[in-house]
DNA sequence: AAAAGCCCCTGGATGC
DNA sequence: TGCATCCAGGGGCTTT
C-alpha cells in the first residue's frame, strides 16, 4: 500500500494499520464503502470527484497520478482511489463501535432499496422537518444515498416542489416519494450513474443516468412532460432544478 | 434537536 | 492568451 497527498482526512498510518491484513468481505452503508478486515475495518469514501479503479494481479494500473492517493494491494488485486477534489476519505478503524465509526455511519438513515425504507417510518420522519424536503433528503440521516442529482429527479417523479416543508407532506405524498426515490436510485445504478465531469466505475465506464435525467442541469430548457422552462434555485448552496407547473407545494 | 452556514479542494467553463 | 469568477456527484463541523 503507498499514499500520497492527504484526503480530507489524513491518511494517517495506514501502511503499518494494512499490512498483513486480509479483506473478508466488502460491504456498503450510505454511501460509504466498508472493507471488513481479518483486524479491523477499512471505510472508503468518494467524495464528489473520487473513483477507484482495480486492476487483477499480472495486469498493471497505468502510472499514478497526481490525484492518485491511495492503493490497495492484495494478493489478488490492487485497487487505487484517484480523487481531485479530495473530499474523499479512507479510514482505518477497529470495528464498527469505535468513536470514529460511530460518528461518521451512526447517523445515517434508511437505505432506500432495501426492505428497512418504511413508509410509516420515512412519513413520520418527515413530519419532525420543518426544513425543505430537498435539503431533508440530502441530509441522509432520514435516508441515505439520495445526492443533488437525484434528489432533484425524485421530487420531479414525485410531483413535489423542493421547497416545500417536509412535515408538510401528506402520507401519499410521502409514498408517491418514496417510491419515486427507490425508482430513480435504482434506473441510476443500471446507467452505472451520472457522469458530468470526471466520474467513472472501477472498470473506467462512464455512467449515463444524466442523459435521461428530467430536471437535473436542465435550467432553462422546456420540461420534458409539459414543456414549461425548468427553473434552478440555491438550496443550502446546492443547486436545486424543478419544473413549477409539474411540482405542488 | 434541528436548521443554516461554512468549509474542505481542484479543475473546467465562461467572461472580460 | 491571461486572469478573474463561478460552478461542480458530499458531508462533517460549528454556530444559531
Amino acid at each position: 500500500m503507498q499514499m500520497r497527498k492527504p484526503l480530507r482526512w489524513p491518511l494517517g498510518c495506514l501502511p503499518e494499520q494494512l499490512a498483513g491484513r486480509t479483506v473478508q468481505g466488502v460491504r456498503r452503508r450510505g454511501k460509504y464503502l466498508l472493507l471488513d478486515l481479518d483486524q479491523g475495518l477499512l471505510l472508503v469514501h468518494l467524495g464528489m470527484s473520487g473513483s477507484l479503479s482495480y486492476a487483477p494481479q499480472g495486469r498493471a494500473l497505468p502510472p499514478p497520478g497526481i490525484h492518485d492517493h491511495f492503493e490497495l494491494v492484495t494478493t489478488l488485486g490492487t485497487l487505487r482511489l484517484n480523487d481531485p477534489r479530495r473530499f474523499g476519505a479512507v479510514i482505518f478503524t477497529d470495528s464498527e463501535d469505535t468513536a470514529v465509526a460511530r460518528k461518521l455511519l451512526g447517523r445515517l438513515g434508511m437505505e432506500p432499496l432495501s426492505d428497512d425504507f418504511d413508509l410509516s417510518a420515512f412519513h413520520g420522519g418527515l413530519k419532525r422537518r420543518s426544513a425543505p424536503i430537498k435539503q431533508v433528503l440530502l441530509a441522509g440521516d432520514l435516508v441515505v444515498g439520495v445526492g443533488n442529482i437525484y434528489a432533484s429527479e425524485a421530487l420531479f417523479r414525485a410531483g413535489i416542489r423542493p421547497t416545500l416543508r417536509a412535515s408538510k407532506l401528506s402520507l401519499p405524498r410521502a409514498a408517491r416519494l418514496r417510491e419515486a426515490v427507490r425508482t430513480v436510485l435504482a434506473r441510476a445504478v443500471e446507467q452505472g450513474g451520472s457522469t458530468l465531469r470526471d466520474f467513472s466505475s472501477a472498470d473506467g465506464q462512464a455512467g449515463h443516468f444524466q442523459l435521461e435525467a428530467m430536471v437535473y442541469g436542465r435550467a432553462g430548457q422546456p420540461c420534458k412532460v409539459c414543456g414549461t422552462a425548468v427553473k434552478n434555485i440555491r438550496q443550502g448552496q446546492r443547486s436545486t432544478f424543478f419544473c413549477s407547473k409539474c411540482q405542488k407545494m
